[in-house]
DNA sequence: TTGCGTTATATTTTATTTTATACAACGAAA
DNA sequence: TTTCGTTGTATAAAATAAAATATAACGCAA
C-alpha cells in the first residue's frame, strides 16, 4: 500500500425518531417504481427481491405523513404501482440535500502527511 | 404515524480506492486503544469481539501509509498496544471533518408539507 | 523456569440477514 | 369464466456476518 489516495465519502438519510426512512437506495427505488409503474420491475432492475422492495415501500408509506406509493393488484398487466405527488416532492427534496452533501464532500478532504 | 418529525442524519468515512478504511467506529476504537493501552480492553469496552477489533486495527495499519497502532505481545501485563503519532494525527483530522459534517447536518433539513 | 495476560490466528458455532419459493387475492380483458 | 402478471403474505432455504472457542507465541517478573 504505497502512495494511498484518501477520499472522503459518506451517506445521508432521513429519520423519524431513530428510524431510517429514506436514503439514496429508497429514492432510487421510488424513481424506478415511477418509471416502470411496477414494484416488481423496480426490484428486478435493482437486483433486490420483491419482498425487500415491498417492505421498503411499505415502511416508507407507514412513516411518512402520507403514502409515497399507491399500488393496485389485478387488472390490466396484473397490477401496478404509482408514486404519489407527495412521493415526487420527497424525491425532489432528497435530491436537493444530496447535491448539497456532494458539494460538502468535494469541498472537504483529509490532510495527512505521507 | 401522525405529525412525524423528519431529521437529516448521516455518516462520513475515509476511503482508499473503494475500501472504507476509517469511520467513526474505528476512530473510537483507536481512542480506546490509546486510553487503555490494549486492543482487548478497547474491544471489551465497545462490546465487540477481540477478533473484530484486531481485524479493524490490522486493516487500518495495512491501508494507511504508516501504522496507526503498534502492538507487542508478552512482557509486563501480557502485552500492549499504542497509537502512533500518525494515528493521533489521523484521529484529529477525522474529528475536524466530523465536526464540519455535524454543522452541515444541523444547517440542512427537509422541507415537506404535512 | 513458571505463571500471567495479551497478541495473533484458526476453527467452529451461533445468530442474523437475505434470498428463494410458494401461493392466495385481485381485476381487467379476452 | 379463464387467463394473465402483479400485489401481498408466509414460510423455507441459503448466504453472510458475528460471536464463541481454542491455542500458540510472546516476554517480563516472581
Amino acid at each position: 500500500m504505497s502512495n494511498p489516495i484518501f477520499k472522503l465519502n459518506g451517506r445521508i438519510w432521513i429519520e423519524t425518531g431513530d428510524e431510517k426512512i429514506l436514503g439514496h437506495g429508497r429514492v432510487e427505488l421510488l424513481e424506478r417504481i415511477q418509471a416502470s409503474g411496477s414494484i416488481r420491475q423496480a426490484a428486478l432492475q435493482m437486483k433486490m427481491s420483491y419482498k425487500q422492495a415491498w417492505d421498503l415501500v411499505n415502511h416508507m408509506n407507514e412513516h411518512f405523513g402520507q403514502p409515497l406509493v399507491i399500488s393496485h393488484r389485478g387488472g390490466k398487466g396484473g397490477g401496478n404501482a404509482v408514486v404519489t405527488e407527495h412521493g415526487l416532492k420527497v424525491i425532489g427534496e432528497f435530491h436537493l440535500l444530496h447535491q448539497k452533501f456532494q458539494e460538502f464532500l468535494t469541498a472537504n478532504s483529509i490532510n495527512l502527511p505521507l
